[in-house]
DNA sequence: CTATATTAGGATAAAAGAGTCCAATAAATC
DNA sequence: GATTTATTGGACTCTTTTATCCTAATATAG
């Protein structure tokens, strides 16, 4: 699997934050009914991106989380660091340790390529202009739901 | 992790093996020595592989495992399918079910591209191909060695 | 100040992946 | 045919990932 689960899982979730009104608070609990996740298992995710300030939370009545920076200033890769860390950028196909130009395996040149492909995607991509794609096309961000079940409270 | 560690292991085992003379059988044995790969699991991996067709096997004294095809007629892909299944070619980085372009979310076609890029690394690449980039430039296979340790007996 | 809504965070459980071990089977050689 | 070399395949353990549960802390509203 290219993505842990919680990453997929905070990807999602920062996609919908992204599709709020800037500012506006979300509970978790919310979140986690819209998206089809696990109350307490998503609440871990989202801690972590709080922690790496992506997210910015706010406890109490009224509370709950909220994009710390517009959607559109929000790559895919700052969700994926933060979450399953440098792994994708340094691992490789055959998994020699200290990967790298210096002494490389028969797959390296292909596989830098490869991994730069991904590596473009997820940085040149933004919260923002998924959510507007998503919004325009209505697109699904649920199993079975499209783009605008997020949006009946 | 884009692939298992089983399949890394698979593949770097596949490389050894194409890198010796056709029709020769390896014992297993020998081959996790020199790849520093625990002998049991190797087993259980090149069991898929055998499994799969991709190898073949034969049993007693002289035994072991070769290709059973050239090895320039053997893509990489065919090992990661072998091992890890359509996983890598069917999942996505929302991890939505069933996913596919009649209902997709919002990165779909970006990702799809990715996808096909690493589709397309992993099928245009052949075993002989890595092998013989890995002799002429004396590459690695293993943590430390360089392609040639593979040779000493 | 109290009741309520909400996140924070630790402890634990279940599932999957990675790795080990051992007895059974098959082939070769002497 | 006995002995040795190897693969086969099942059972088991260890570790990491995924998921659940419970208590504490914090903010709001009345
Ligand atoms: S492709 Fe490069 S990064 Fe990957 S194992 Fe080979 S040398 Fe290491
Ligand atoms: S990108 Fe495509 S394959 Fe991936 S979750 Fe979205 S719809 Fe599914």
């Amino acid at each position: 699997m290219l993505l842990s689960k919680s990453c997929v899982y905070g990807l999602r979730a920062s996609l919908y934050l992204a599709s709020k009104k800037e500012g506006e608070f979300i509970p978790i609990k919310k979140m986690s009914d819209k998206l089809e996740i696990s109350f307490h298992f998503l609440t871990k995710i989202l801690q972590q991106l709080t922690a790496e300030g992506i997210l910015e939370s706010f406890k109490g009545p009224n509370g709950g989380i909220r994009l710390n920076r517009p959607g559109h200033n929000v790559q895919l890769m700052d969700i994926v660091l933060a979450i399953d860390g440098e792994q994708l950028l340094t691992e490789c196909a055959l998994g020699l340790p200290g990967c790298g130009i210096k002494n490389p395996c028969p797959l390296h040149e292909k596989w830098a390529e490869t991994r730069d492909a991904i590596k473009g995607m997820l940085e040149n991509t933004t919260l923002t202009e998924l959510v507007e794609k998503g919004k325009a096309e209505n697109l699904r961000l649920t199993t079975d739901g499209g783009f605008d079940i997020l949006f009946d409270d």
